[in-house]
DNA sequence: TATCTATTGAAAATGATTTTCAATATTACC
DNA sequence: GGTAATATTGAAAATCATTTTCAATAGATA
């Protein structure tokens, strides 16, 4: 058993809740994909192997894996949530391409630290933050 | 007559559009508030001076603000589309409160460049960039 | 003033996400 | 293993911000 698994597991067991046969196959195609998905892409993924799952389990899947520390949400501003792996996955910003829709996480120290000084500056105590620089990848530039 | 009012003049001659009382209006209460409204915020605002005036409009109004360049949307991730004076405010990025909602706009012009290697160290083109740290401002932090 | 067509506002539609609810499945306990 | 308590499921309906539809109205141009 993968430790994203015993993790859900012990989320699960603490708070009562119950291990399913859906739970488990949403999860293991979730780690399967190194993509961000939707939660509509997800479950079409979920469908071929299991065409009894609906939706509404996907998504509270969704939400229940991100309770336990195992997703998070991503935002890109097209009004689609999309989520990629936490566990494992320390911070870090995205490229994102706006013509193939292709990203990459990056992490740039130097960025982080301005960001949090820049915070102080202002008397705020940071907690997160959200970068996105959008643009396009070298693929797309060459295509012209 | 400011220079707002201009832009959307020029834009709306431009295009063959049409002045329309309603829009005056519309504009005039954005430009009258230094917040970030929601759609909803705004039309509640027009209704006060006139009553008149459907939320329709408003969105409408707002959409067409945007494409002549007076009003930037922003996007705090809570599903809500927000938007902010655009005329004469350069690019900045955002410090948020998540207790009280107010929120700073700022510019450290290291972070702008740093952005631009990161972007260019991997082959990307970048057009622009959403920079969000969220967490708690002074007051906020005082108040306990 | 007449005509063309952009604009308006109410209501309906959209689309992602969430909730409801009755049926079912899991877990703990006997 | 059986049973009771209750979490989970899936379909359908509800939500909520936003967008579209459409018939009525009102700017702009000639």
């Amino acid at each position: 058993m993968h430790k994203e698994s015993e993790i859900l597991e012990r989320y699960i067991k603490s708070k009562d809740l119950r291990h399913t046969p859906q739970r488990e196959k949403i999860l293991n195609i979730f780690l399967s994909t190194e993509k961000h998905l939707s939660a509509d892409e997800l479950h079409k993924l979920v469908k071929k192997r299991d065409s009894d799952i609906g939706y509404t389990t996907v998504y509270r899947a969704i939400k229940l894996f991100s309770k336990c520390g195992l997703l998070s949400e991503v935002d890109f501003g097209d009004g689609i949530m999309r989520f990629e792996h936490k566990y494992g996955h320390g911070h870090h910003d995205h490229l994102v391409c706006t013509k193939c829709g292709k990203f990459i996480e990056v992490i740039k120290p130097r960025i982080e630290k301005l960001q949090e000084s820049l915070a102080k500056e202002h008397g705020f105590k940071p907690t997160r933050h959200k970068l996105q620089i959008f643009g396009t990848c070298r693929r797309c530039s060459m295509k012209k």
